[in-house]
DNA sequence: TACCGCATGTAAACGGTTACATGATTAC
DNA sequence: GTAATCATGTAACCGTTTACATGCGGTA
C-alpha cells in the first residue's frame, strides 16, 4: 500500500532537474554518500525501461565510438503527473528518511512555502517520536538498549536543531 | 557478498540476551522506535522456523488456554558460533548503520573493550566521510542538493559528539 | 460496533542485489 | 600488469512485505 519510496519515484523526481542517463544517475546518487544508497546497474536499467514503457519518460541515444551509447532520459508530462501524484500522497504519510531526503533533493522544484512546510513536518515527526522515547532510555536497565536509545535520542535531538536553524534561515531569506 | 545485515544474525543476537518468542522479537523491535524497522511477521516466523530447522535455536512451546501457544526459542551453542563468526567478519567491513546499531544493542555480550573499539571503529568511519563530503556541501549550486548535504554533515558531526562524550564516560568507568 | 493487542502461521508478489557479459581508455 | 572509469545490459536468486487465515478479550 502506498510504498513510502521507491527508485522509480525517485529518478522521475531526478529527472525533473535535467535530463540523465542510467550512468549519471547512479554517480549522482553516489555522490550523497550514505545518506542514500544508490541502488545498482540491477535495478537501475530495468527500471527506466519499465519508465520508457509506461510513457513516463522518453530516450535520446547519442552515439560515442568505441563505447555504448549514452541513453538520455527526459521525464514526460505523464511522468510529472504521476511524480505529482506520489508527491502529494507521500507528504501525509512518509515517515521515512529516505522520503523525507528526496524531497529535499528535489527542493529546487518546490516552491519557498512549500519547502518550509515540508521541514515543518519532519520537525513535527521528529519532536513526535522524541518525546515518545525520551523517558524510555532512562528506564532501561539493559547497557546496550540504553546505549541505542540514547543514541537515537541525540541524533533526533540534532535533527530538530539542523530543522529549526535551516527553517530560520529559510524564512530570513523569504 | 557477506550480507552486512539481516534478521537471522540480529534474531540470533537477541536471543544471547534472553529467550523470546517472535511476538517478543517483534515487540523489542518496535519498541527502538525508527531506528531500526522491525521485520513484518512474514519474514520473522520463517526465519525462525529455519534457524531451528538449523539447530541454531530450540524451542519451549507454552500452551496458553484460548490463545496460540507461545513458542520461546533459545540460542544453542552452535547457534553462538554462527552468531561470534559473523560478528568477528562483519567488524572489519560493515559500515551500515544497522549492523553498528545492532551490535550497540548487543553491547551487554561484548566486554568493556570490545565495546570500545567498536565505538572507535565507528568514530573512524563516520570522521573519513565527514572529511569526504565537507567539501562538496559549500561548492553545491543547487539548493536542494546543497540542503540535502548539509543534512549529512549535521547529523555526521552530532553522531562523533555523541560517541565522544560516550567513549570518554567508557572510559571513566571502566 | 469496531478496532487493538495477543499469538501464530502461509503463499504470492515484489524490489532489489549479485554476478555475469562486453570492451575501450586512462592512471598507478 | 592491474585496476578504475566509462557505459550498457540480462538472469538468477534472495529477503522481505503484503495480504490472507484464525480467534479470543478488552476497550473506545
Amino acid at each position: 500500500m502506498a510504498s513510502a519510496f521507491s527508485i522509480r519515484h525517485f529518478i522521475l523526481g531526478l529527472l525533473t532537474r535535467e535530463p540523465m542517463s542510467g550512468y549519471d544517475i547512479k554517480r549522482f546518487l553516489k555522490g550523497l554518500g550514505w545518506l542514500i544508497d544508490s541502488p545498482s546497474f540491477g535495478s537501475l536499467y530495468p527500471t527506466l525501461h519499465a519508465l520508457l514503457r509506461d510513457a513516463l519518460v522518453t530516450v535520446e541515444v547519442i552515439p560515442q565510438q568505441d563505447k555504448p551509447p549514452r541513453k538520455i532520459y527526459s521525464i514526460t508530462n505523464a511522468g510529472r503527473k504521476t511524480l505529482r501524484k506520489w508527491t502529494d500522497r507521500s507528504g501525509v504519510s512518509g515517515t521515512s528518511l529516505k522520503a523525507f531526503l528526496m524531497r529535499l533533493i528535489l527542493a529546487g522544484n518546490l516552491s519557498h512555502d512549500d519547502l518550509i512546510a515540508h521541514l515543518e513536518r519532519r520537525r513535527t515527526q521528529v519532536a513526535a517520536h522524541l518525546e515518545q522515547t525520551v523517558g524510555a532510555a532512562e528506564r532501561e536497565a539493559d547497557m546496550g538498549e540504553r546505549l541505542a536509545l540514547e543514541y537515537g535520542l541525540a541524533m533526533a535531538n540534532a535533527e530538530l536543531v539542523w530543522l529549526d536553524s535551516t527553517l530560520t534561515q529559510l524564512s530570513h531569506r523569504s
